[in-house]
RNA sequence: UGGGGCGUCGACAAACGGCAAGUCAGGAGUUUUUGGAGCUCCCAUUUGGAGGUUCGAAUCCUCCCGCCCCAGCCA
C-alpha cells in the first residue's frame, strides 16, 4: 500500500550536522535535545517551531529531547505559566518523558561550579555597581576597562560569594563574574555576570536562594548535567557560543564536567506575517487588555490556535513546511492557513449554518409539512455517512446570497433567479419584502420545484449556484465568534515602532444569532466542523447547554471574495 | 567605525563545481449539489552587485552593497 521509500526526510542543515556527528562517533550515536522555555509566559508559534525541531530531531535520530524549564529569574517566572507550557507540549503531541527538568533543580551544582571557577581564578565578585559595569564594558567599538575588583583574590571572591550566598548582601551590591577579557571584541566575552543577588520568592524553591544564576552561565550548565549533546537555539545567541564553550571547557578540565561536551547550533526564529511572536509583547497584549487572555483565539499562543480549532497536525505540519534555517524570514500567514484547511477538510463534518440570516418562505410549500432530506457528512471521507436535515416552508439563508441587482458575475439567489438549496430542492425567488421601517430586505417569497428533491433537476436543467439553508423552525439558535488578523499590517510594529499603532479594531466580530442545523445540539467544546461554504468552526468552551459558542477557525478558500476584490478594484 | 551571522521566485526553501527541486501565494483551464476540495498547466535564461578561477560557478576566490544580532545584575 504504502511506499515507504518515499517518505521524504525533513532536512536542514542541523539535521545534516547531527547526522555527521553520528558518523564520526563525536557523541556516541546519542541525540539528546532539549526544549528550555523560561517559564514567564504562554508558548506560541515560534516556541512551536522550536518544539518541533527539537523533539522531531529526537524521534528520527531515536534519541531523547528534554522539557527543561529555566527558571533562573525568580521575579518573572510562575507556576501558571510552567502548568501551560506542560499542557501546549502535551497538546501538540511530544512525549518529554516521565516528568519535565528544572534549571532550579541544578543551583546547588551550579553553585559549586562557580566556587571551583573562583577557586581556579577564573571568576571574580565584583563590588561596582550596575551603572559602572556598564561604564567599563566600553562600546561596540572600544574595548572595556577592568573592574578594580577583578584583581581580589581567590579566598576573597570564595569569601564575598558565600556571603552573597548566605543573604549578608543587597540586591545588586556585588554580582560574580567570569574572568575572561574586558577587550574582547566579543562583548559577551567581557566579563559576564554569573550570578546576581535577589531576594526573590521562587516558584520552585521558595526562599532558599538569594543569588540566582544567569541565563549565560545556567544554560551550558542545564545541557550539560542533562548529557545533552545538541543544544538547538535562535540567532540571537551565536555571539554567546564562545562563553557556552569557555565555560564547558574550563569544568570539564576542572573535573566537575564529563566530555565530550554539548555543543550549541543555532537557527532562525520564526517570524509570521500580521502577527507578533515576541513574549514581551504577548504579555502586553494580555496585560493591556487588547485581547482577552493568553488563549484568546486571535492570539498566536499554543493555547490560542487551539482554543481557535486549529489541530496539532496542522501546526506540526506547518512546522515542517517552513524548514530551518539561518537566514532571518517573514513567513506568511497564508501558509499556516493552508495547512489547516488542508487538514480540516480532510476531517472535518460538514454541516450548514446561516450566520447572517435572511428568511425564505417557500410559498409553494405546504404550511405545517416538514421533511427530512439526506445530506453527506464529509464528501472527503465517505466512511463519515450521512444524516438527515429537516426542510420546511421557512427557511433561512445568507444575507449574501441573495442580491437584488446582481453584478457581473455573482451567480446566487436574485429576483427571477433559480438556485439549488443544498440536498433540497430548486427554488426560484419571486418578491423581495421589504421592512416599511427601514427599508432593507426583509425576506423573500420563493416557490420550489418539487421535482428537484434532493438537488438534481430530473429534465436536467442546471442552476449556476447552490446555497446552504437551514429550516427555521428547527434551527439552533448559536453565537458566532469570527476572527481576523489581531494588527492590520504585515509586520506590526515597523513603521511606527510601537505595535499597538497596528492594531486591528475589527479582530473579532460577534454575530448572534445564528442559525445552526439541529444536530449540532451535542456538539461540545472542541468538536470542529465544517460550516458549508463558510469556513471551519469549532466550539468554544464558553458554550453553555443549549446556547453554543462557535469559534471560526478559518475561512473557505472564497473565489467569488477574490473577484469581488478585483470588481472594486476597477 | 568592533565582533558575530545572513543574502536563491511575491513568501518559505532545496541545490554541497555539472547546467536553478518543492511548497504557499498569484494566474489560466478542467471538474463540481460547497464560487470548497480535486486535477492540469503557467509563474527565477538566473541566484544582492562587480570582477576572477574553471571546459563548466548559486556553489570556489577578491572587492563592493544590503539586512539581522550583541554594549541587562533579561532570556
Amino acid at each position: 500500500m504504502e511506499s515507504p521509500a518515499e517518505t521524504p526526510k525533513p532536512s536542514d542543515f542541523i539535521r545534516e550536522i547531527i547526522t555527521e556527528d553520528q558518523k564520526t562517533g563525536k557523541y556516541e550515536k546519542r541525540v539528546h535535545t532539549r526544549f528550555p522555555p523560561e517559564p514567564n509566559g504562554y508558548l506560541h508559534l515560534g516556541h512551536a517551531k522550536s518544539i518541533c525541531l527539537n523533539f522531531g530531531i529526537a524521534q528520527e535520530f531515536g534519541g531523547k529531547c528534554n522539557l527543561r524549564f529555566d527558571d533562573t529569574n525568580p521575579e518573572k517566572e510562575e507556576q501558571e505559566y510552567v502548568n501551560s507550557i506542560i499542557d501546549s507540549v502535551k497538546w501538540l503531541g511530544f512525549d518529554f518523558g516521565p516528568e519535565a527538568f528544572y534549571a532550579s533543580d541544578y543551583f546547588d551544582f551550579m553553585c559549586r561550579a562557580a566556587e571551583y571557577l573562583i577557586s581556579a581564578g577564573h571568576a571574580y565578585v565584583d563590588s561596582q555597581t550596575a551603572e559602572e559595569m556598564r561604564q567599563n564594558r566600553g562600546t561596540l567599538t572600544s574595548p572595556g576597562k577592568d573592574s578594580p575588583f577583578r584583581g581580589r583574590s581567590a579566598d576573597e571572591n570564595l569569601r564575598l560569594f558565600l556571603e552573597m550566598r548566605e543573604g549578608r548582601h543587597e540586591d545588586g551590591s556585588m554580582v560574580l563574574r567570569a574572568k575572561i577579557d574586558m577587550a574582547s571584541p566579543n562583548i559577551n566575552m567581557r566579563d559576564p555576570a554569573l550570578y546576581r543577588i535577589k531576594h526573590a520568592q521562587h516558584h520552585r524553591t521558595g526562599s532558599s536562594w538569594c543569588i540566582y544564576p544567569m541565563y549565560t552561565y545556567a544554560h551550558p550548565l542545564e545541557d550539560a548535567v542533562e548529557n545533552i549533546t545538541h543544544s538547538i537555539c535562535t540567532l540571537e545567541f551565536e555571539d554567546q557560543r564562545p562563553f557556552y564553550d569557555w565555560l564547558l571547557e574550563r569544568l570539564a578540565d576542572g573535573g566537575l564536567l564529563r566530555r565530550p561536551l554539548p555543543g550549541q547550533l543555532e537557527f532562525a526564529r520564526l517570524n509570521l506575517s500580521y502577527t507578533v511572536l515576541s513574549k514581551r509583547i504577548l504579555i502586553q497584549l494580555v496585560s493591556e487588555g487588547h485581547v482577552k487572555g493568553w488563549d484568546d483565539p486571535r492570539m498566536p499562543t499554543i493555547s490560542g490556535i487551539r482554543r481557535r480549532g486549529y489541530t496539532p497536525e496542522a501546526l506540526r505540519n506547518f512546522c515542517e513546511r517552513i524548514g530551518v534555517a539561518k537566514r532571518d524570514s517573514m513567513v506568511d500567514l497564508a501558509l499556516l492557513e493552508y495547512c489547516i484547511r488542508e487538514d480540516l477538510n480532510r476531517r472535518a463534518s460538514r454541516v450548514m449554518a446561516v450566520l447572517r440570516p435572511l428568511k425564505v418562505v417557500i410559498t409553494n410549500y405546504p404550511e405545517g409539512q416538514e421533511e427530512e432530506l439526506e445530506a453527506i457528512n464529509n464528501p472527503e471521507d465517505l466512511n463519515a455517512g450521512t444524516r438527515k436535515v429537516p426542510f420546511s416552508r421557512e427557511l433561512y439563508i445568507e444575507q449574501d446570497d441573495f442580491c437584488e441587482d446582481p453584478p457581473k458575475q455573482f451567480f446566487r439567489l436574485a429576483p427571477g433567479r433559480e438556485v439549488r438549496l443544498r440536498y433540497a430542492y430548486f427554488i426560484t425567488c419571486d418578491k423581495v419584502l421589504r421592512d416599511e421601517k427601514t427599508g432593507g430586505i426583509a425576506e423573500l417569497h420563493c416557490t420550489y420545484d418539487p421535482e428537484t428533491r434532493g438537488g438534481d433537476a430530473p429534465d436536467g436543467r442546471k442552476v449556476k449556484a447552490t446555497l446552504h439553508w437551514v429550516s427555521a423552525r428547527h434551527a439552533l439558535k448559536a453565537e458566532v465568534r469570527l476572527f481576523d488578523t489581531l494588527f492590520t499590517v504585515e509586520e506590526p510594529g515597523a513603521g511606527s515602532g510601537d505595535f499597538r499603532t497596528d492594531i486591528n479594531p475589527n479582530s473579532l466580530e460577534i454575530l448572534s444569532p445564528c442559525y445552526i442545523e439541529p444536530g449540532l445540539a451535542d456538539a461540545a467544546a472542541g468538536d470542529r466542523y465544517q460550516f458549508e461554504r463558510m469556513g471551519y468552526f469549532c466550539v468554544d468552551p464558553d458554550s453553555a447547554e443549549g446556547a453554543l459558542v462557535f469559534n471560526r477557525t478559518v475561512t473557505l478558500k472564497d473565489t467569488w471574495a477574490k473577484i469581488q476584490k478585483r470588481q472594486n478594484k476597477k
